[in-house]
DNA sequence: GTGAAAGCGCTAACAA
DNA sequence: TTGTTAGCGCTTTCAC
């Protein structure tokens, strides 16, 4: 008894090189073929079930056991695939996906980083990530940054250290400071709707450009041409898109671009979603120029806008007709219900998680860019312009 | 050459035991004293900086690395201690988290199974989650069943396989299939907002009785008397115990419990959020029973009370009042705007997570319920019944 | 087709 | 205080 382990990492009691093979031997005395796991031991030893465990059970060596479970009957006899699923099934036996990962050196499971997974327009995204790595038997860690770069930068720092075998970046900026290092890390990286100003990564978005275009060409179809745009911030790449979106989709479409009629977000400082949507909308009606319709950025700066204009007197569509972007649960129970640019969330995750897929298997579509097409939804909030009545 | 190792994992050219001491020694000529790492090796050894190569360039031993990284100056000399940090920084050493896990047998990873993470409800407590634990240094894997069973029980098995610290599972039901194995997994379980009908692990919840009664006396106090209830599932604790809640707390304010005023959302197979409410509000006004209010048993339900009462010419909140549950985004924004019985998401999820944190300490809180305090949001959907006036 | 042995990168027990 | 050694559980190379 003296000699017994006290812990788990003791030292063996004969662990002589030249009786390695007899030592593994003596786990077959733990479970005499054919009969149930002697249970008398209490002691951890009964919660865990290893390989040498099967492979005692099995009577065969723990490298058969690997063979057979991962191979099957590829490489190993068919009658030793058989008795080693036997015992793996006998003894519940699972396999170690940290001892596994370590060895193999992939971890079957991917980091994503988004902004704010209780923002409803980027849970959706989540899902479909989520929904497709499962199918592929990888787990999804999550990280909410809200944009803050030393966050963002401390959970790159956490999923590299974990040796996640991709990541899926929701959270680029157009001038991205972790570009270098992530290329460094030659973790393969998906960008997710954000695109940096220089590819080097695949990157899954949605069309900003048919977006906004349809918007305008509705409001054009209507009547409108005086047309106002609450733009995001241009450090990230799908307000910057969007902006110029809607500079080139009015061109096309022959309208007047008013550089007074584009609010931008980056002159308020941090503000985001509704606070920012009321604060551009004020800033629209202060600079005293006309226009019978907003395309917003995004559908919380277009619910922002029913407020200030609500307060102003001025009626939504009769006076001001509002494009939303994204189709966000609920603004099509707004009064009015809300026309909005409904953006692919839930694919747009899917799409990625495919790509993470393909670049961990083999790092190949740098600048690959993969957009996918918006769709417009028209509800009550744009109507014919006063004008035209 | 003919030696040289072929593949990462091929034979070392010289371990015997009688060198072992200078064969870690060698590192040293890779790593001259004070010089820059020789770039020279192109071979996938650079990439990956380990405690032996940080040994080597401090000149010590891995374990004293080990050691100094972690436990700084208890047990290691401050001299070598900075030595070490000098040596580590330099070579940019990132301590490799599968292989401890491996070692120290706790991966600082947790796993989180929900229903449905794109669904606003869930979101926040999943950012409430994340934000707590990764304070403390975890990570958390995310894992959506919409509530089936089949692919609960994949998750299960997938988080159990990656050796999480601990299992946050807000999915359970009354009668939960998996509490057995769980046990058995002996992992730590923190159950969020849904019960099991005997208890075995701690849960973090929000105080439905609380809740409803916030709504039954706000009815009352308008001069409700007849008040009926859209009930959630009776299979998960929420929704049964907001049914039982509703009725007690018509009992505590002396107000008449009609059965026929209660529709449970069992009897319509598995539609849920808003068709959900679609149905049960037909029902109700199938039943032929007067009533000047009703309570849902969610925001979703409420909603779906709001299209069929319109489309039935009933006016919100003339003829009757509605109240919701959780305060979801926007419904500030309907018409009527919802009162609402605001449930603490975000709160939950940090409060599930530092609970976690404690039963990975130390198992101890089996039979712990935490309820957090709801609060009534009123609102414009609510009035005094019209036979009031 | 199977066994032997090594080792992924780390930390903990032990020895000095 | 530091070095030595072993081993977490697995897969893989090599030898037969």
């Amino acid at each position: 008894m003296g000699t017994a382990p006290r812990t788990k990492f003791a030292r063996r009691p004969a662990p002589h090189p030249l009786f390695a093979a007899r030592w593994r031997l003596c786990y077959r005395l733990r479970f005499p073929s054919g009969r149930a796991i002697d249970m008398s031991d209490t002691s951890k030893a009964r919660t865990t079930v290893t390989v040498a465990d099967v492979a005692a059970l099995a009577g065969v060596h723990p490298s058969t056991v690997s063979r057979a479970l991962n191979e099957g009957t590829q490489r190993v006899s068919a009658e030793l695939v058989e008795r080693v699923f036997a015992a793996s099934k006998e003894l519940g036996y699972r396999p170690n996906g940290i001892a596994r990962a370590l060895r193999m050196e992939r971890s079957l499971s991917v980091g994503m980083i988004i902004p704010d997974i209780s923002n409803p327009i980027y849970a959706p995204i989540v899902r479909g990530v989520e929904d497709v790595l499962r199918n592929a038997g990888r787990s999804v860690f999550v990280a909410s940054t809200d944009n803050d770069l030393a966050r963002e930068a401390d959970s790159l720092t956490v999923m590299l250290d974990r040796k996640v075998d991709g990541i899926l970046l929701a959270t680029a900026t157009r001038d991205y400071p972790h570009v270098e290092r992530l290329q460094r890390a030659n973790t393969p990286v998906v960008l997710i709707n954000r695109a940096t100003s220089t590819p080097w990564a695949p990157l899954v978005k949605v069309d900003d450009h048919k977006g906004v275009s349809l918007a305008v060409e509705h409001l054009q179809a209507l009547g409108h041409t005086q047309i106002a745009h609450l733009a995001g911030t241009a450090t990230v790449s799908s307000g910057y898109d969007r902006r110029h979106a809607f500079v080139r989709s009015m061109q096309e479409a022959g309208l007047p671009v008013d550089p007074t009629l584009i609010v931008s977000a980056d002159i308020f400082g941090s503000p985001v979603g509704l606070k920012l949507g009321n604060l551009q909308a004020r800033e629209l009606l202060s600079r005293c120029v006309t226009f019978t319709a907003v395309i917003a950025a995004n559908d919380l700066l277009a619910v922002g806008c029913y407020d200030v204009f609500a307060e102003a007197g001025i009626r939504v569509p009769e006076d001001v007709s509002i494009v939303g972007y994204h189709d966000m649960p609920l603004v099509n129970r707004l009064s009015p219900p809300l026309t909005t640019v409904r953006s692919p969330q839930y694919q747009l995750g899917a799409q990625a998680g495919t790509t993470i897929l393909q670049e961990i298997a083999s790092r190949s579509h740098e600048g690959t860019v993969l957009s996918l097409a918006p769709r417009l939804i028209v509800r009550g909030s744009t109507a014919a312009p006063r004008s035209e009545l």
